[in-house]
DNA sequence: GCAGCGTGGTTGATTCTTCAACTAGGTCCC
DNA sequence: GGGACCTAGTTGAAGAATCAACCACGCTGC
């Protein structure tokens, strides 16, 4: 029980600029995005990941990974999307343990309403304070905490 | 209503890693302060201001500033920690209206105990992955986006 | 061909967060 | 000194996240 290595001055401003953006961001768009269409950001993501999707379908797993999110929630979120008739849950028809979550015409209206709005949102929160050489910057250094949070996370896939 | 400027790759990448920090960063930590002492990330932040504040204490506004929470969110916290006697309510003395909450002696101990697992923690899931450099380069974003988010922003203040 | 284990997913209870409404004390200013 | 407005904080209800328990299917080895 060695005495811990205390955070130093950088990196403790590092951190701390860390956790703050991580409440104040999301809350922002969460605002934005309520405002707009009545979803959250993690619904709205979730919408976003099926539109890109080949066929604009995944299997939950998959989906869930994509979104960062655990299964459960994953689940209780893509309940309420299909009650708003955004998303569609199908058996998979090779593997009957796989539901897959197909986003219909009525979700895929939505995002496409949504989706010029937030990126707005998102260059006026976020990008429009940083540099060319900052993004790629964070670019860079956000990959590398992703990788050591979870080595098979899938925006690290090759290509 | 023009055409918005989409994403061009390099902000994709730095969007998408944020976001994806955003989401399994405070899970990791919070899983690991769960398990060390039922408590969150957000719990442990507000024990944590308050143990660095002249005193130890602070009025609500000021602590619900420094950990980035609504008033309303503090509020209910607050009345958490202080029914496992770790944080106390008191009037403030000369103006009525504020309300002040003070660390225990026992919210101190609890605080003191994690801390060296906290920051383990903390190293472990995240710095460690970045070179010197790249916590400089951090910092150095990390705040101009907590700028841009709130301009009054306790870390930004010149001590 | 069936026992055992891992995978994929759902559900309900509990806990957290947010939102809107409200109390109450302070400040401005006429 | 009394409105009008602002600041600080609390509360309860509603919606969201987490956790543990659970079910069903598929694969493996015997």
């Amino acid at each position: 029980m060695t005495e811990p290595r205390w955070l130093n001055a950088d990196e403790r401003r590092a951190w701390l600029a860390l956790v703050s953006i991580n409440t104040l961001l999301p809350a922002a768009l969460d605002t934005k995005l309520h405002a707009a269409g009545k979803l959250s950001l993690f619904d709205y993501t979730v919408l976003a990941m099926l539109s890109e999707a080949e066929d604009r379908f995944l299997p939950m797993s998959e989906l869930a990974a994509r979104s960062s999110a655990s299964l459960s929630r994953l689940s209780h979120v893509v309940t309420k999307l299909q009650k708003r008739g955004w998303v569609e849950r199908r058996p998979h028809p090779h593997d009957a343990r796989v539901t897959t979550a197909h986003l219909t015409e009525e979700g895929m209206a939505t995002i496409v309403g949504l989706a010029p709005g937030h990126v707005e949102d998102v260059r006026d929160l976020f990008l429009d304070a940083l540099t060319e050489q900052d993004v790629l910057d964070l670019a860079r250094i956000g990959e590398k905490v992703v990788g050591r949070l979870d080595t098979d996370h899938w925006i690290l896939r090759e290509n």
